[in-house]
DNA sequence: CTGAAAGCGCTTACAG
DNA sequence: CTGAAAGCGCTTACAG
């Protein structure tokens, strides 16, 4: 397995390397003809650039990286597979970089890594994309990033970003749609913008159906599974209890699914249940639950994909068009 | 942010690059007052080594690929997670490769990904493990690799591994304890080597406790929710049914309950079930799961070090030591 | 539209 | 124990 190189490539189509440079960087101003002869000459060797002197020569690592902090593995799973396809496409490669972003030594950890690294680009996921201090290292080593986050205040255009609050208005209104009035609401972690929209697009939806907001039906379940079972079960043994329980996590839902169990309520004859994320355990819980699919990999093959064309032609044209996300109805929410 | 180079460090130490060089690579033979003004420049500048200038001279990527196709995300995460340990600690970079071993391009993918990334050495996962023309490739490419896989026979040192058997058994002896003798199995995928020798530990137990094998009692899962279902349903249904159903994955258990809930069998008063994995969802079904831990990421993490030890010695040296599994009791399994 | 020369920042022999 | 020279395989200006 001796090593082709340029310079092979070159002779054998009898032309510079310089020529054969261009071709593999799809350059324009190359005459067809020529452009075929070296094409030839490429699939005749098996040519493939040595990424090491590619980047040595360009000052361009051809990598990008992805930092992430998140306990669900079917959101990190599918986020890295949407960011490898774009990077499969434009012959980047990826450098994944899980954190805990209550590390305090996480600043210093980024930095060696952007320095021996030298990453051309970041994508960030919540809650690195609200971290300022994250932010300034990557503006300092002028490393373009692009966030993927449920935000929607435009504060930055290099964002790929899906509308939580009317995914959970929609959530709303299949509930309603089912005859429920009286519906509780379990909130994840406080300032994480994403928990903050899904309980705005509940209360929203109360507002639009001339509800108004009960903080008896309201509990925090913290994106665990434990909080969400202890909050539950607060809700569920008041006078009055809901008929639908909207947990904004499949996580909690299934917290709250554990709940009624125990207290000996059907589910979803006596109480409907839903969730967010359609985590694989959606379909596993008994009965499966309804849920609002977040179309991660897609988020995140657009985030790679902006990201990649940003720093090819150092341009800000690539616009992020907001993603859709999609209520699936399984067997845990029934008519009242 | 200009960047610093391995010449500035030497002006600044008043020795040259070479020298310089030897420092930064922990080369022997480098008088300790010369070290220690390299050392000394080294942080005054706050110097990196250029990945891409040391790979390109060195003619090695310092980075290493990790191949896997397995449909839990708990699995991969862990997987990763122990293997960036050791390349974190050795300055290795980390390229995973998720891919789908039924692909019929997979070797051509395989094939430019060596080519292109040049990468010191590769960490496979089952099924690739068992695949020949992955290998063939690597040996083709003098890629060093390590398996990490559930075989126990040594057909290659360059293995970290799970016995499977052995857990299985110790699973079988939970339920023995419970006074079950009347074990139902569900297999997994055959001729993966995880379901046969998960299942020979299941077979194994059973004559050591001189019962002998009811094939009514094993029924096909094939790795899936789904497939599982189907087979505890018909386990179930027989006019002498199990008391108790070792499931050989934690989704495949899954599946159990849910045929049992739907039979109205009530777990574990009626039908004990556990599960091989702790994958996330053991704690989130209701009953909770019993199970076996599979320490996933301390393997992982000991077959990068492995693998690393090697690329650096170029020697086989470097042992790996089998890691025990862990049987979880969790809520699914109670006494007969 | 094409090419010859210099250089990216390291390491590899080799010499002393 | 230390260093000067050449080279890794590309790309970047620049020239024509």
């Amino acid at each position: 397995m001796k090593a082709v190189k340029l310079q092979d490539v070159a002779d054998l189509a009898g032309v510079s390397a310089k020529t054969v440079s261009r071709v593999v960087n799809h350059e324009a101003g190359v005459r067809d003809q020529t452009k075929e002869k070296v094409l030839k000459a490429i699939n005749e060797l098996n040519f493939t650039p040595n990424k090491s002197a590619q980047s040595l020569a360009a000052d361009r690592s051809l990598l990008i990286g992805l930092i992430y902090d998140n306990p669900s593995t079917a959101y990190i799973t599918r986020l890295q597979e949407g960011v490898l396809r774009a990077c499969d496409k434009f012959g980047y490669g990826l450098v994944i970089h899980p954190s805990d972003h209550r590390d305090i030594g996480l600043i210093k950890v980024l930095q060696t890594l952007l320095a021996s690294t030298r990453m051309d680009g970041m994508i960030l996921t919540p809650p690195f994309t609200e971290n300022e201090a994250v932010l300034d290292l990557l503006a300092e080593y002028r490393t373009p990033y692009v966030l993927i986050s449920p935000l929607d205040h435009q504060q930055t255009d290099a964002l790929v970003f899906t509308d939580d609050v009317s995914a959970s208005m929609q959530m709303m209104q299949h509930l309603f749609d089912l005859g429920h009035q009286r519906i509780g609401f379990i909130r994840g972690l406080r300032h994480r913008s994403g928990s903050e929209m899904r309980f705005s697009g509940y209360v929203r939806a109360l507002h639009r159906h001339g509800l108004s907001l009960d903080p008896r039906l309201v509990a925090d379940g913290k994106f665990t599974f434990e909080a969400a079972e202890v909050a539950a079960q607060k809700l569920l043994e008041t006078d009055h209890p809901p008929t639908a329980i909207f947990a904004s996590s499949d996580y909690m839902a299934a917290g709250v699914l554990k709940a009624a169990t125990n207290l000996n309520i059907s589910v979803p004859t006596q109480l409907s249940i839903c969730g967010f994320d359609d985590n694989p355990i959606a379909r596993y819980l008994t009965p499966t639950l309804t849920t609002m699919r977040h179309p991660v990999r897609k988020l995140a093959q657009q985030a790679g994909e902006l990201l990649i064309t940003r720093l090819k032609q150092n341009l800000e044209t690539a616009e992020a068009t907001p993603i859709q996300s999609e209520l699936i109805v399984r067997e845990s929410t029934g008519p009242i």
